[in-house]
DNA sequence: TGTACATCAGTGAACGCGCGTTCACTGATGTAC
DNA sequence: TGTACATCAGTGAACGCGCGTTCACTGATGTAC
């Protein structure tokens, strides 16, 4: 168990990555049901029991494509936010990169997408270790909401992030995860109204939700961030399983627009 | 070719529904890509060659499959929606009825929403056939679009699906199909700009899209029903997909609170 | 009304395929003394 | 440093399964004269 690993682990390191990536290409080329051990076994010249040294079944090795699926897309959304940061983005724009990520990820790769966004494989249980890398998109964008919040509840001079025409509401403080009331607060909403107090069942998830990914953003922004996650998986989807044919396909045009209207709904 | 079948064509007819509804049977319980036409055969006790009597195929039968489930879906939606129009909603109210149909029944038929609006069966490709039916929700929403649009237009008078609290622009005339504009109309929209003029593809898919279910009702407003559309569908697979655990899961506060979110949006 | 023929439903065997998983085994690598 | 033993990777055959589809066939139903 020392630093220094013997040939077998290197080996075993290497195997494993192999078999990983081959099952990749198998599920990129022809889908998730498709993905065969046997298949995996011949491509590597091996045979097919000596997978059952590296992965206890064939469930194991979907969920390690699940996760790891999760994690290219969380990543690339992270990078493309920290990249729009970087490159002096505000709060909005930030949250336009995102959006736009996860949309040319899951183009680049459909059937991955279709992995972790589509039809769960029946009988199949994602497992624990899925739940972190699954949240890692929403915790970019609740990440976004809460420094935009924070920011803007401290008033123009920590507002750097403030949208050019939106209007930063001074006299209001920032508030807390459990200060999801009525919405009203420092967050400009374009003129929408957040209408609608939550009901309590809502409420409360709301705050579950801020606590874990968006602190200090009240309950009505998260409940708007939750449609606008919604709204955004769910025309990704539409576009690469076919819905938009007779519509809005190509889809550019429509998911640029909708990003935007998205970003104003949620008050960037 | 009379009107009156021979025993042959009724028998025909009689077992093409008996294996569609045990096809339809084992969808419901196991998922589209566990249909096998064995199972079925075996079930109604008869040689598996025998179905090729009836459907060249298995693709060919999970296309009837398809086209009924879009149907039923279809079905629902239209009648919640008659019934709350009949029950003296306005459009808004049927707006939520149509919304609430549509979850309902995915939520009563899992699997089958998970054949029209999951994960594409690799290999198979849409036939003509599945078109129409595929569009019945969009159809009425689009057409409680259409009215209340032609209703506002026509002045107070005639605005008898008006929303109680909604502003009628009574000086405002209805648009055409054509008149996609910059959204400003007889369009109350609860203070929101539809700030962005469309970009000229999507204002041509707007324009196509009104054309077929919702004449008279201009651009930007299809825009934001093409957006609410897709939350809806988004919404209710991240709900069925396990996607929501551990933020609004249990989903029916969220859910309800969505649907008048979208409703504010599209200026229902 | 009766007969000859065509149409069609349904059978059962077979083809050819691929799959996940198990198991007893061989031989190489690693470890403890 | 060398030896005895334990650990582990990989093999190849086999189990048991199910599938979609084809084909030559039998026998019943329908039709034309």
């Amino acid at each position: 168990m020392t630093a220094i690993q013997t040939a077998r682990q290197r080996a075993r390191a290497e195997l494993t990555s192999e078999i990983k990536a081959e099952a990749r290409r198998q599920v990129a080329e022809a889908g998730a049901q498709r993905l065969s051990l046997r298949a995996v076994a011949r491509e590597l010249g091996m045979a097919s029991s000596a997978l059952y040294r590296y992965f206890p079944s064939r469930d194991d090795l979907l969920t390690v494509l699940i996760i790891d699926a999760y994690d290219a897309l969380g990543e690339s959304a992270e990078r493309a936010t920290a990249a729009a940061a970087g490159a002096g983005a505000d709060a909005r724009g930030q949250w336009r990169a995102c959006c736009t990520a996860v949309r040319a990820w899951a183009l680049a790769h459909p059937h991955e997408y279709a992995l972790i966004y589509g039809t769960p494989v029946p009988g199949y249980q994602a497992p624990q270790e899925t739940i972190g890398p699954a949240g890692r998109v929403a915790a970019v964008l609740g990440g976004l909401l809460a420094g935009a919040f924070a920011a803007r509840g401290a008033g123009p001079a920590g507002s750097t992030i403030a949208r050019p025409g939106g209007a930063a509401h001074p006299q209001a403080q920032a508030s807390q995860a459990q200060d999801d009331g009525d919405g009203s607060g420092p967050w400009p909403h374009d003129g929408l109204p957040l209408a609608a107090p939550l009901p309590p069942v809502l409420r409360e998830q709301a705050a579950t939700v801020a606590a874990a990914i968006a602190p200090g953003v009240p309950g009505p922004v998260i409940a708007r961030a939750l449609i606008a996650f919604t709204q955004l998986f769910g025309m990704i989807s539409f576009e690469l399983f076919g819905q938009l044919v007779g519509s809005a396909d190509p889809a550019d045009a429509f998911f640029s627009y909708s990003v935007d209207q998205m970003a104003d709904f949620v008050g960037l």
